[in-house]
DNA sequence: CACAATTAGTTGCGTGCGCAACCATTGCGG
DNA sequence: CCGCAATGGTTGCGCACGCAACTAATTGTG
């Protein structure tokens, strides 16, 4: 089966399929990000570090790095800067003191309760442009790519 | 409806749609990448470019940017490195001399005939994980998100 | 117990990006 | 027809990123 016109010899941009994965994955990221970054001031790395850690505490970079997929560079530099806000704090770990355990501070806690519910409102607003027949196979649809790439947790 | 257990209070970004959609999407550029990169020298803009003037010849830089939805200056900068490689050509356009009519040369032409069956292989190679009705389904889910949040062409 | 190999995390460096400022050219209003 | 706003495109600058190299601590092996 094809997903474009077969008379098509080039290649349209616009219907190609990793490049729109791309745009929408780039479309719903700024859809989110006005929230963390315009009110308060994360932007995408710290963002996920202050999801990582509010519902891991005490986890470490090495943990975030992996659970996020991104460079360990990136998450210790967010780390860095979230920590200069005071948003949270590191301590070194008893049983391997290379580690650093990372909590949120009480300002963090404040931050991430705040937060949370404004980003999942804003998931929901999003996905409820999709009937529940549409989410569904839009889901399974993802997950079978993800399994096929390896990416799934 | 709700996409995740409703007992949980805080996020897990592990199920988090728009985290998901992002690694996706890093993921599938980097399954296609190996192709574009590694065997023909390209980084996203400058196979974007090449995708693009492909398949519309003598269309202008602006053009380009509206079309791929990339920011102006990275698209001159990857033309400057096409044209470098001498892989395309600019004329200035005789009705407005502002304007620069890119063409890719005998050997851009070259390379993109052979770039562009490589290039929809991998996506139909990528897609062929889906059954045909995933695939339905998750097009159309993608569809009704671009549209919701202004991205059709 | 010593020494190599491994792991957690940080940092110097080169690169690519977007913003803003900048040319050159064109279109528009008086 | 002149002057000024708007448009196509390039460039200087600051910033975030990933790679590789590094430090410090731990684990494994003889």
């Amino acid at each position: 089966m094809s997903v474009r016109a077969p008379r098509e010899l080039g290649l349209e941009l616009a219907g190609f399929v990793p490049y729109r994965l791309n745009r929408l994955a780039v479309g719903v990221s700024n859809h989110l990000s006005d929230i963390y970054r315009e009110r308060f001031g994360l932007d995408i790395p710290e963002w996920r570090v202050m999801a990582t850690v509010g519902s891991q505490h005490g986890c470490t970079a090495q943990h975030i790095a992996e659970s996020t997929r991104m460079h360990k560079t990136r998450v210790s530099r967010a780390i860095a800067h979230l920590e200069e806000r005071d948003l949270i704090e590191r301590a070194s770990s008893a049983a391997d003191r290379r580690e650093r355990e990372v909590r949120l501070t009480k300002m963090g806690r404040r931050m991430y309760a705040e937060l949370v519910p404004l980003v999942l409102e804003r998931e929901r607003q999003l996905l409820a442009c999709l009937t529940k027949e549409q989410l569904r196979g839009f889901l399974t649809g993802m997950e079978a790519l993800e399994s096929f790439l390896g990416l799934q947790d």
